[in-house]
DNA sequence: TGTACATCAGTGAACGCGCGTTCACTGATGTAC
DNA sequence: TGTACATCAGTGAACGCGCGTTCACTGATGTAC
């Protein structure tokens, strides 16, 4: 079923003394493409990723504690990665509409791009490996954003107040989630272009006027 | 961290003879129980579910060919539950907009209460352990239901037809899904009651016209 | 009613595997003199 | 400019563990006579 870790170790020479930091790097770089390339998570392990650099499995604890620290830094990167593809997409956009609706078409994009990174950001696995505040501390300000963003449009009269911006953002995020995860876990359903149901979500759960899609 | 799979195996009677097939039903029952138990779908194991029938593990190949047969007896049994406990809550209603309300606030309310069974029934193990067809017919054949539903709402003029009935389906799914997923993985959350979210997503997702909440 | 026997419902021991982790070590390389 | 040496960046072997799976077996029990 799955290939045996112990495979097509690349050739690799020893970092050069000073430079031991080095394989931090790599480990970091080959733990996120195995996350990415494995359907089930619990197939990234130490020795996984180890070889994939081309390096024993002790050396691995020449940087990370144990293979959650590895795994809590792979996933803590990804949650950087994920707020910087967002605020890129939205970077220049003045109007709030337009705003709300390209970051979250960046934010379901990227998912959809990237879904062992995202399923390790949102999936049962990091409140095991962080402590409570630091597993919810991402994505509690990733909401607090669109809610604020949401907000903006409400301020502006360009969305009606019945519901509270924190309510809706709630709402907002449930239904990207959905969007993601039944995307990437059901990939053989016809889903229509992903950008378009990501507007449509928005301007019927936010109340948004009909407008020309921004893109 | 986990409890070592050899714990507890309770005393148990061998089945007279004749009635060995009791213990497929003993170890469904286990397996179900150790899939709402566990946080990591990987700890649903033969032998933890043999353990917990108090049977040694070969047995469990009196009745599954093999661990994946056993996961797959489990996820077709909880398909047929869930739908039930969907129909269940319909049943007797005959408003279009009441019916279709309660029907998605039993899906989540499900989903919410047994997140293991949804994961596994929703998740990324399920297309590895079934044919494609399988995997993806209940699901499909729930969101025609669904589709129906909103095209009955539709139909008697209750909600707009500014999009298709199956497209409006599967907005609706995903949104669930995602309300689903998140509070079951981030149960730290502040959400708001399970039910009246659904209601919120339905109304405004689909258009329906404002009423007296029908729970 | 009593007994031999076939069958049924499992058991017990063992296998190879990959896992995370430990420990003592090695060999290249920069640095001090 | 040459050399001794400390340090750095790893290696290699081994551990105990739980896993799925196999195989030969055992002991209770229903049935045929």
């Amino acid at each position: 079923m799955t290939e045996p870790a112990t495979r097509h170790r690349p050739a690799r020479r020893r970092n050069r003394r000073g430079e031991g930091g080095r394989l931090r790097e790599d480990l970091l770089a080959a733990a996120a493409e195995l996350v990415e390339e494995a359907v089930d998570p619990a197939a990234v392990t130490l020795r996984a990723v180890a070889d994939r650099v081309g390096v024993t499995a002790p050396a691995v604890y020449l940087h990370f504690t144990d293979i959650d620290a590895l795994k809590l830094a792979v996933t803590q990167r990804a949650f950087t990665e994920f707020a910087a593809a967002r605020d890129r997409a939205a970077d220049g956009i003045d109007d709030p509409v337009h705003g709300l609706i390209v970051r979250c078409q960046a934010y379901a994009r990227y998912a959809v791009d990237h879904p062992g990174a995202y399923r390790l950001m949102t999936g049962p696995e990091l409140p095991r490996l962080a402590a409570p505040d630091d597993s919810t501390a991402p994505s509690v300000r990733a909401l607090q954003g669109l809610a604020r963003s949401i907000d903006a449009c409400q301020v502006q009269g360009l969305a009606p107040r019945d519901l509270a911006p924190d309510h809706l953002a709630a709402l907002v995020w449930s239904a990207l989630h959905g969007q993601v995860r039944l995307r990437t876990d059901r990939p053989g359903f016809p889903w229509p272009p992903l950008e378009r149901d990501v507007e449509h979500l928005l301007r019927r759960l936010v109340g948004l006027p009909p407008g020309e899609p921004p893109s």
